[in-house]
DNA sequence: GGCAGTATTGGGATATTTTACCAATGAAAG
DNA sequence: CTTTCATTGGTAAAATATCCCAATACTGCC
């Protein structure tokens, strides 16, 4: 275990620096400063304390799933035969492995997980039922529910 | 409309590119050129026009769920009581000014919308219900799945 | 094989941005 | 009022992005 990051809580500016960071993080320095009303520099310490408690976990780009050709988006629920934990680390150590797996859920109720998988057609999606999901072994019951039309997609969690 | 932007196939150069800032949007124009076997110039050029089609759609921050106190995440299926396009529309506004709606798809089967939900914790996620779902007109019936755990989350399409 | 036209690449100069340092400011406690 | 601690703001240096132009590779065509 590395040393321990002491975190206090995010007051206010920090809060407006996520929200910002999270819709563009390609704002610079200086705009974002002059967004939450401070100088360059308490805004850029602030960003690094922010990165290195961990709250800030990554920076990446988002990509138009249409422009990928990835015009299928399903929801699978998946029950196993078996609930171990043994059963339930293999189960999450396979679907890891797969890109067209963007989330996965172990559940309550009567459904062990859900996942959102990503497909360029309906043919690949089969594909990945066959080659790939289906040959697990544990698993109970999948069912698929496809969805016609993504209404809203955010990643950017409420501060 | 604005200008036509023509969109040729994406090659391999392309594609190992969007992989990379897919996952690090924070790499140098010079550590791309390196990874993807360019230099610098042709590399930053890629980069603008994949931006430019729209391929390339923004650049964000990622936020630690948990560092948020954000303990708690939803599916709800949620069904109308009447699918035509005006109560359609009128469900995709409401539901796109709600920051706990991280996301939401219109679905096939016998549910008409699958949404997930954060929120700090069951009571939050109470009040939203109270305060915000179950006040929408026209819909039918609401049905709630907790998440136990997030097994995998990733905002990486496969390229 | 050779040739013209087109698209892509690479290097270097310049502008922007990030980052580190240090003095100044403000708030809290005695 | 004074001391202490945390946070801020300005400045300069280093790193990076961006633009321009010449060089290279590729394609279709003869």
């Amino acid at each position: 275990m590395t040393g321990f990051i002491p975190m206090p809580d995010l007051d206010a500016i920090d809060r407006k620096i996520l929200a910002l960071l999270q819709s563009d993080s390609r704002l610079t320095m200086q705009e974002l400063a002059d967004k939450v009303g401070l100088s360059v520099s308490p805004c850029h310490r602030r960003v690094k304390l922010l990165e290195e408690r961990g709250v800030i976990t990554r920076y990446i780009a988002t990509v138009d799933q249409k422009a990928l050709g990835l015009h299928v988006s399903v929801f699978i629920s998946i029950k196993l035969a078996r609930q171990k934990e043994e059963d339930l680390n293999r189960f999450a150590r396979a679907i890891s492995k797969w890109d067209e797996v963007l989330e996965c859920y172990l559940m309550t109720g009567n459904r062990d997980y859900l996942l959102r998988v990503v497909a360029a057609d309906l043919s690949s999606y089969e594909a990945f039922l066959k080659n790939k999901l289906t040959r697990l072994d544990g698993i109970a019951s999948i069912e698929s529910s496809f969805a016609l039309s993504q209404v809203k997609y955010s990643i950017a969690l409420p501060v």
